[in-house]
RNA sequence: GGCGUCAUAGCCAAGUGGUAAGGCAAGGGACUGCAACUCCCUGACUCCCCAGUUCAAAUCUGGGUGACGCCUCCA
């Protein structure tokens, strides 16, 4: 598989440190709020990747962790007059809620700030020992200037960061681009005893810490919004290069913004739309299959427009599920060749390995599903033949997390069935106006009744 | 100022040297009691503009124009 490294800014092959294993770190929430449009891309595009590594025949380790210590979390919790604990317990349940909507498959660890205090302090220690950092005034800060790389992921030299870099009045940095590793509380805040202050960690130690801890000190893949790069990529390198005397991550993955009329979405500018909100518009599959349908690195625009084309498009590949699973039992045993359907497989992979092209990888699930409608026309229905067809578009669309979200719903209450029953008979007699009225009957109780080549079908809307 | 990204049909979106995937929408046809679903047909003489390299460019080079991002919390 081919991976376009933002370190490299090329894409190179995947060789991952151990033969058949591959260990990913992707930087995870800060859990203050609901998760936006903005944030749910990394999490649908990163679980997909691991999602075809796995596929693929790799033991992937998947590791992302929630901030749960912050100055945003704080703010809230003193808004509210409550622990903040109790903000960021509540915001991780409702992370795991759009989450599981989005059809995410849970972390292997999902590491939070506060559960990994003594290890954090343990790295920030380590780093002063090594005079990468230093204390003052009850603050620890890295000691950029030490680390002569700085800046090798964002492509800048330090002295460019540094002239950029914010100088606050009063500052107490050796260096303007120096950045914190531990910050001494203010009154109110939570804090931690360390052998600098009673304080907190700063935002980027925590993700190298926790990357040291459950992957080592070195990973195959580090992934985020691009927007992470610098600094806070950036920064992670640092503490951890410094740290371990190692290379932190074989290769960085960096997903594009969502944008809103071409504007990247963020909370600043009030311009996002929460998961939850989108979800309950058009349900969460849409979101997930708007972040597949282009390629992770290119900027997505979102609007209402997008969504409506996202619905209908789910809309044909369930058609086609459903069809497939009507025909199945009415169909008949006929010689068939295998390596008719090879091609599919051969090029969704090929479309795949080539840095996570989904939307390539989309299309040959469509061209599938044509052939799959075309030979559902086929008298008698080649039994062999569909049930392979099945079992690959299954295989492929699970790969890419779709088309878990539309249950068939087989518990069709009685009252609905009856209408049904009885707008058969009405058929059976050409009584189409009634025909039509127990139709429309039964779209009122949440229900579509259709007829297919296999008869009458109802279904539960989605 | 530094570092980047992007510009393909009404819309979304792949393709990055060999003559434009796929989806949505639209029109026509088949099927259908009507629908829905499905299938077939139609759609960029062309890929922002200009110049260049090449037998060949959407794809490479140079120059424009336009849009966006990071450099500060941010997915």
């Amino acid at each position: 598989m081919k991976i376009y490294n933002t370190m490299s800014r090329t894409e190179e092959d995947l060789q991952t440190i151990n033969p058949g294993k591959v260990s990913i770190y992707a930087c995870g929430p800060t859990v203050y709020n609901l998760i936006h449009l903005g944030n749910a891309r990394p999490i649908c595009v990163f679980d997909t990747l691991r999602r075809y590594l796995k596929y693929s025949g790799y033991d992937v380790t998947y590791v992302q962790n929630f901030t749960d210590v912050d100055d945003k979390i704080i703010r809230k919790a003193n808004e509210e007059g409550v622990e903040s604990t109790v903000i960021s317990e509540r915001y991780i349940a409702e992370y795991k809620k759009d989450a599981a909507g989005l059809n995410v498959m849970p972390a292997d660890y999902h590491p939070q700030v506060t559960q990994l205090m003594d290890q954090i302090i343990a790295f920030v220690q380590a780093l002063v020992d090594k005079g990468f950092a230093y204390e003052a005034n009850g603050d620890v800060y890295f000691r950029t200037h030490n680390f002569p790389e700085y800046g090798k992921l964002s492509h800048q030299p330090l002295e460019d960061l540094e002239a950029g870099a914010r100088i606050e009045v009063g500052d107490i940095k050796e260096h303007p681009a120096d950045f914190a590793l531990w910050k001494a509380a203010k009154p109110g805040e939570p804090h931690w005893t360390s052998p600098w202050s009673e304080g907190r960690p700063g935002w980027h130690i925590e993700c190298s810490t926790m990357a040291k801890q459950y992957l080592g000190d070195t990973i195959d893949i580090h992934c985020g919004g691009e927007d992470l790069i610098f600094p806070h990529h950036e920064n992670e390198i640092a503490q951890s290069e410094a740290a371990n005397g190692r290379e932190f991550a074989h290769y960085w993955m960096h997903n594009g913004f969502i944008t809103v009329d071409k504007v990247k979405m963020s909370k600043s500018l009030n311009n996002f739309f929460t998961v939850r909100d989108v979800a309950g518009v058009y349900g969460y599959e849409p979101i997930r299959y708007l972040m597949l349908q282009s390629h992770y690195r290119s900027p997505i625009n979102y609007s209402a427009d997008i969504m409506t084309q996202c619905v209908a498009s789910l809309d044909r590949l369930y058609n086609c599920k459903s069809a497939l699973e009507a025909a199945l039992p009415h169909a008949v045993s006929a010689p068939f060749d295998p390596s008719e359907l090879e091609s599919y497989e051969t090029r969704f992979k090929a479309y795949m390995d080539d840095d996570l092209n989904t939307a390539d990888a989309l299309s040959v699930i469509f061209e599938l599903a044509r052939d799959i409608n075309t030979t559902l026309k086929e008298n008698p229905l080649p039994k062999e033949k569909l049930e392979a067809m099945q079992k690959l578009f299954l295989r492929l669309t699970d790969v890419l997390g779709l088309l878990y979200a539309r249950k068939d719903d087989n518990q069709i209450p009685d009252e609905v069935m009856a209408l049904v029953e009885e707008r058969k008979a009405a058929r059976k007699e050409k009584n189409f106006a009634r025909a039509d009225e127990l139709r429309a009957q039964i779209e009122a109780l949440g229900y579509d009744v259709k007829e297919t080549r296999q008869g009458t079908q109802v279904t539960k809307r989605a």
